[in-house]
DNA sequence: TCTGGGGTCCTAGGACCC
DNA sequence: TCTGGGGTCCTAGGACCC
C-alpha cells in the first residue's frame, strides 16, 4: 500500500453494448444486449437500459429474452471492440508506461510512474490533483472514442482503485483517500474482495463471515486453515487493506485455448474428432501469430449433465503445428466415455515458450482435409452459424459449413462419400426432422 | 433446452530423483 | 523389514475473473 493514491483503475461503462450504441445511432436510449445469441448462448454485456429489466452479464440469453423481449440481440463485433480498446489503452499509455489491461474494457495505470514533463498536473500525487486529472483523462477518452463512457476509481493500491471504481458506476469516479481504506473497506461484503467468488462466501458464511469486518477478527491461522494457505494468507492481508501487488505493463500468455458449446449435444465420435481437429487448427494459429509454441495439449469436455472433464500431455518438446496437437487431442478424447452426449468441446496448449522447433524447417503449412459435403434444403428461418451447428441427417451427423436460402452445406466427418438420399427437412413435419432445433425467435 | 469463452491461479496426489 | 525428506514435474479438478 503507497502513501499516494497513485494507483488509477479504469472501467469502460458497458463496453460491447456501448460500441454499439455509439455505432448504429439507432439502439441509443434502447436496451442492447450483447452475448451468445445460440439456444445455450449467455449474456456478455448488457446495456444500462437493458440492465433495468435485470438483465445481466452471464445470464442465459434465454432468460434475457423472457425478462426484456424487445432488445436487440447482438452477437457481437469483436474487431470493432478490439480496436476501440487499443484507441483506448494508446491514451492510458499516454499518461503512464505502467498500464496493465485486464481485458478489452479495463486497465490498471500507474500514476506514479508517468512524465511529469508531460502531465505537469501529476507532479504532486495529491488528491485535488488526481482527480482532476481523472476528470481530465475521462473526458479525453470520452472524445478519443466518439462517445464511450468510463468509471475511474484512484487509491493506494490497486485493490482499493479497484473497489473504487465500482462505486459510482456508470460515469463516475471516486478517489479514495490515503489512510480511510479500512474505513471504507469494513462495513462491505466480503465478495468485494478478489478471490472471493460464490463458494468462498459460502464457506465464510458458514462460520458467520458476512463483511470485510467480520474477516477482519478472524486470525490468520483459522483462514489458512478454512481456505487454504494462499487463499488464506491473501484474503487476511486483503481485509485489512493490505496490497503490494505492483502494476505490471506486459505479462507473458501461459496458455492459448479454444472451446465451443453446440445447441445440440455431440454423440457422434468422429464428428467430435473432427471438431477437436478444426479447434486445433484455430490454436496453431494462434499460437504461431503470436511466435509461440507449448508442451502440453489439453482436452476439455463437458458432458450433457455439465460435468466437466480435462485430459492432457506433455511432449517432450514445443510444438505450433495444427496436425500434432490434433492427433494428441484426439488421442486424448479416446479414453473418455462421452456416449451420454457432449455439450462442449475444447482444445488448449500450455506450457508455453517463444520459440520454435520447427522453425528450424521453416512454416509447414497444412492443408484442411477435403471432406464431402451436401446442400440440404430447409424451412427454418434461424440463422446457422457455420462450424458450430451440428445437424442430423440419415447419413449420420454433420457440421454446418455453410448457409444460403433455404439451403444449409452440410460437412461429414468421414473421407468416403455418404450413400444414401438426404431428404429435405421440415420443422413443421416432427416425422421428417426430429432433431431440428426450433426457430429462433427473431 | 438453465448454465459462454478466454484466461489465471491453487491444490493435491503420484512419479521420480537425489 | 524398514521406510526420511525435499524438490520438481505432471495430471486433474476447481475456484475465480472479466
Amino acid at each position: 500500500m503507497r502513501a499516494v493514491a497513485s494507483v488509477l483503475h479504469l472501467d469502460l461503462d458497458a463496453f460491447f453494448a456501448a460500441v454499439e450504441q455509439r455505432d448504429k445511432p439507432s439502439l441509443r436510449g434502447k436496451p442492447v444486449i450483447v452475448g451468445g445469441v445460440g439456444g445455450r448462448g449467455v449474456v456478455s454485456t448488457a446495456s444500462y437500459e437493458a440492465r433495468e429489466y435485470g438483465v445481466r452479464s452471464a445470464m442465459s440469453t434465454r432468460e434475457a429474452r423472457s425478462r426484456c423481449p424487445h432488445a436487440a440481440f447482438l452477437s457481437g463485433r469483436f474487431h470493432a471492440y478490439r480496436s476501440t480498446s487499443d484507441e483506448v489503452m494508446r491514451l492510458l499509455r499516454s499518461v503512464s508506461p505502467l498500464v496493465e489491461p485486464l481485458s478489452l474494457d479495463e486497465a490498471f495505470i500507474d500514476l506514479a510512474a508517468a512524465d511529469t514533463t508531460e502531465h505537469p498536473g501529476l507532479a504532486d500525487l495529491s488528491l485535488p490533483s488526481v482527480t482532476a486529472f481523472a476528470e481530465e483523462l475521462r473526458s479525453r477518452l470520452t472524445e478519443v472514442t466518439g462517445g464511450l463512457t468510463a468509471s475511474v476509481g484512484i487509491g493506494t493500491s490497486k485493490f482499493i482503485a479497484k473497489v473504487a471504481s465500482d462505486l459510482d458506476k456508470p460515469d463516475g469516479l471516486v478517489v479514495v483517500a490515503p489512510g480511510t481504506e479500512r474505513d471504507l473497506l469494513r462495513p462491505m461484503k466480503v465478495t468485494v474482495l478478489p478471490g472471493v467468488g460464490p463458494a468462498t462466501a459460502e464457506r465464510l458464511r458458514r462460520v458467520g463471515v458476512h463483511t470485510v469486518a467480520d474477516l477482519e477478527s478472524l486470525d490468520e491461522d483459522e483462514l489458512v486453515r478454512l481456505l487454504g494457505k494462499a487463499s488464506g494468507h491473501w484474503l487476511y492481508s486483503l481485509a485489512r487493506a493490505e496490497d503490494d501487488r505492483p502494476v505490471v505493463a506486459e505479462r507473458e500468455a501461459k496458455s492459448v485455448s479454444v472451446e465451443g458449446t453446440y445447441d445440440h449435444d455431440l454423440t457422434d465420435r468422429s464428428l467430435m474428432e473432427h471438431l477437436l481437429t478444426r479447434q486445433a487448427g484455430d490454436v496453431a494459429r494462434r499460437l504461431r501469430k503470436a511466435g509461440l509454441s507449448g508442451r502440453t495439449i489439453t482436452i476439455k469436455v463437458r458432458m450433457h449433465d455439465f460435468t466437466t472433464v480435462s485430459r492432457s500431455n506433455t511432449l517432450a518438446s514445443p510444438t505450433d503445428t495444427a496436425s500434432t496437437i490434433a492427433r494428441l487431442a484426439r488421442g486424448l478424447l479416446a479414453d473418455l466415455d462421452t456416449s451420454g452426449g457432449v455439450r462442449l468441446l475444447g482444445v488448449g496448449v500450455s506450457g508455453l515458450a517463444d520459440w520454435v522447433q520447427e522453425d528450424l524447417f521453416g512454416e509447414t503449412a497444412e492443408e484442411e482435409e477435403e471432406l464431402p459435403e451436401v446442400k440440404v434444403p430447409h424451412h427454418s428461418r434461424r440463422v446457422w452459424a457455420p462450424g458450430m451447428d451440428v445437424v442430423h441427417t440419415e447419413m449420420g451427423q454433420g457440421w454446418v459449413w455453410g448457409s444460403g436460402r433455404g439451403v444449409v452445406t452440410v460437412r461429414f466427418e468421414t473421407a468416403a462419400t455418404p450413400a444414401g438420399p438426404v431428404r429435405s427437412y421440415s420443422e413443421d413435419d416432427p416425422e421428417l426432422s426430429p432433431w431440428l432445433p426450433p426457430t429462433q425467435p427473431e
